[in-house]
DNA sequence: CTCGACTATGTAAAGGTATACAAGGCCCGG
DNA sequence: CCGGGCCTTGTATACCTTTACATAGTCGAG
């Protein structure tokens, strides 16, 4: 005798046994709709006799609103994509919003994703570490679903986008090794495919090009994984002007190379090399590493995201927020030396 | 000129472009329906011609079916909660479904959660390191709706459940230490509140009580958290009988004992400590830290949980689906002591 | 006492799709 | 040439709720 899901109570069920119109169902459920309290008590101890829940997928389909807002996250591996996942889910529950996950393994299941985000009438898009194509911003706008990219901005793209200042924080980060008397640099690069990585790189490149006795020595990708910036450090300090500063472009590449320079090249950091990284994952301020970063500034990305998809609908020219970035010194890099001073 | 949303075009919309039913609309969006491809192609070129999307809340209306997995999951602090969600939501994808994410902060959040859970009409329900109340598991029950417990069992709960086998992987633990010429034990424990923590405690308690001269010289509560484990191994190492061997609760824990251990007391791991955590979390493998571990299955156990929501709707007796723990032996522990053996 | 302004309640339509059922077309065997 | 079976298409109802509108009731002011 299996119970079927058809034997699930609905609002008649619940206004017939409460003696009562099915409005006054959906009133006592509404907070702020007019209803007197004992009505919405009859009707609340009907409910509750009856296991009654009410189907928000009906609801939603009049009110034109589903309280979930959509989030396409891939790579999960590197921790910095969790942190932010935290971050938005905890913000948009406290909203009563849900996050519905889409985890595309490639770059060819973005618009998929993005098509089944649209059926699911999500009330918003956010994207990070991601891309949209234009057919699907395109589709997005004529709908009205704002598209908020997390981390990076692609110009022309008609989406809004949150995100830290690359650019101040690059030039930081390569001023502050200059001034630890950092001269022979060496680079641990992501995918040329990320916008982010590209605007990082580039930053750290063009300051340090600007330093009349520094020189980029070598730049090798890391994958974005631990191992591959293990793999990129050994490539990079393996030569005759071994670097004396090296600079990742993420924190989880730099965990990797610090690896590679302590534990498998026997240096001493940051005496021999200096080491900088970007996000401030949580590793990076564990004893073991001490990684000084570019911190990736999720709380205030998080709040502008939030401020955006609560916009009104307008379709205004699509907005993008910069964040400025801080500058996280940890040990891993080496106090501004007297010369350079 | 704000476009309304409103404006979107529906079933009724396409079909009179094309010049053809509703039904024939549903049918060239339904694989596998009867449907001629002539047709079928003339519906989805109206359907692009007016941006048309399907709307799966009122499918799911009919069908009954959301193809939304409900997942809760707190306390993200701990990057093993990630991986479990990252694996969740891959095995998920491919089943053509997707995540509904619910992070409730509070013990006293956990029944709204699911309330709204319920509210959304999903297809499953999947607990990650959190319990559920009774009432709530007789409603789920009542409603159909599959409840799977990942990673913990709570007696008497009519919900499904996976997890590891905390007993032996304790009992191995202990073993490999015990092995290794540990005699004085120290224990980072987590929060007695959390079945998992406290049955992996036991069993590795019970396997060090077992042996004649071995003892437990200290417990300590380690929260959860880094910063935690690194506060408890320097309260249990503060003694004079200081322990040669410690066991910790999580594998984050972990990482932080290792760091006080080392950095703080500067003391070897393992000749002067040995350690050994529990999760085998992406960090326990970095060469930094290199801890040996008992590793949380978490394919196999995504791999049962997807069984258990598939299954036929029946009211079978709920499932327990126990996995066996495997023991990742690194650098932090020590090797067989001659004396031991 | 009456009218107007409110509040509380009910009625009925709308929101977008799936599907049972009926109907039409076709082919093939007899 | 006819009947049965199959495939394709359309019609109409069902899924469950919100809300505009109508109605009935309450209360105070004039």
């Amino acid at each position: 005798m299996t119970k079927r899901r058809s034997d699930r109570a609905n609002s008649l069920d619940v206004a017939r046994l409460a003696g009562v119109s099915i409005a006054a169902v959906s009133r006592a459920f509404t907070p702020g709709s007019s209803i007197s309290d004992e009505l919405a008590e009859k009707v609340r101890r009907a409910a509750r006799q009856l296991n009654y829940v009410p189907n928000s997928l009906a609801s939603s389909l009049i009110t034109r609103q589903t309280n979930i807002v959509a989030l396409m996250l891939p790579r999960m591996s590197n921790p910095i994509y969790a942190a932010m996942l935290a971050e938005v889910s905890r913000r948009l529950e406290e909203l009563n919003k849900q996050v519905l996950l889409f985890t595309p393994s490639d770059e060819s299941d973005f618009d998929r994703s993005l098509g089944r985000m649209l059926e699911y009438q999500v009330d918003a898009i956010v994207i990070a570490a991601a891309t949209i194509s234009n057919r699907m911003a395109a589709l997005c706008l004529d709908r009205n679903v704002p598209v908020v990219m997390l981390g990076r901005h692609v110009p022309g793209l008609p989406v809004h986008s949150v995100r830290p200042n690359a650019r101040d924080g690059g030039t930081r980060a390569a001023e502050l090794l200059l001034r630890g008397g950092g001269r022979r640099f060496g680079i641990v690069a992501g995918p040329s495919s990320l916008t982010t990585m590209v605007e990082r790189q580039r930053a750290v490149v063009d300051r340090l090009q600007a330093a009349p006795d520094a020189s980029v020595v070598a730049i090798v990708d890391g994958g974005l994984t631990y191992e591959g910036g293990y793999e990129a450090a050994l490539a990079i300090m393996d030569r005759a002007d071994r670097p004396d500063s090296v600079v990742c472009m993420t924190d989880i590449m730099a965990l990797g190379a610090m690896d590679a320079i302590r534990h498998r090249l026997s240096l001493r950091i940051p005496d021999d090399v200096a080491i900088i990284g970007f996000d401030d994952i949580a590793e990076a301020a564990h004893a073991s590493y001490s990684l000084t970063t570019v911190k990736t500034p999720l709380v205030e990305m998080v709040g502008h995201m939030i401020d955006l998809i609560a916009m009104p609908e307008t379709d205004a020219a699509p907005r993008i927020v910069e964040i400025d970035a801080e500058l996280v010194v940890r040990r891993s890099t080496r106090a501004a030396h007297p010369a350079a001073q």
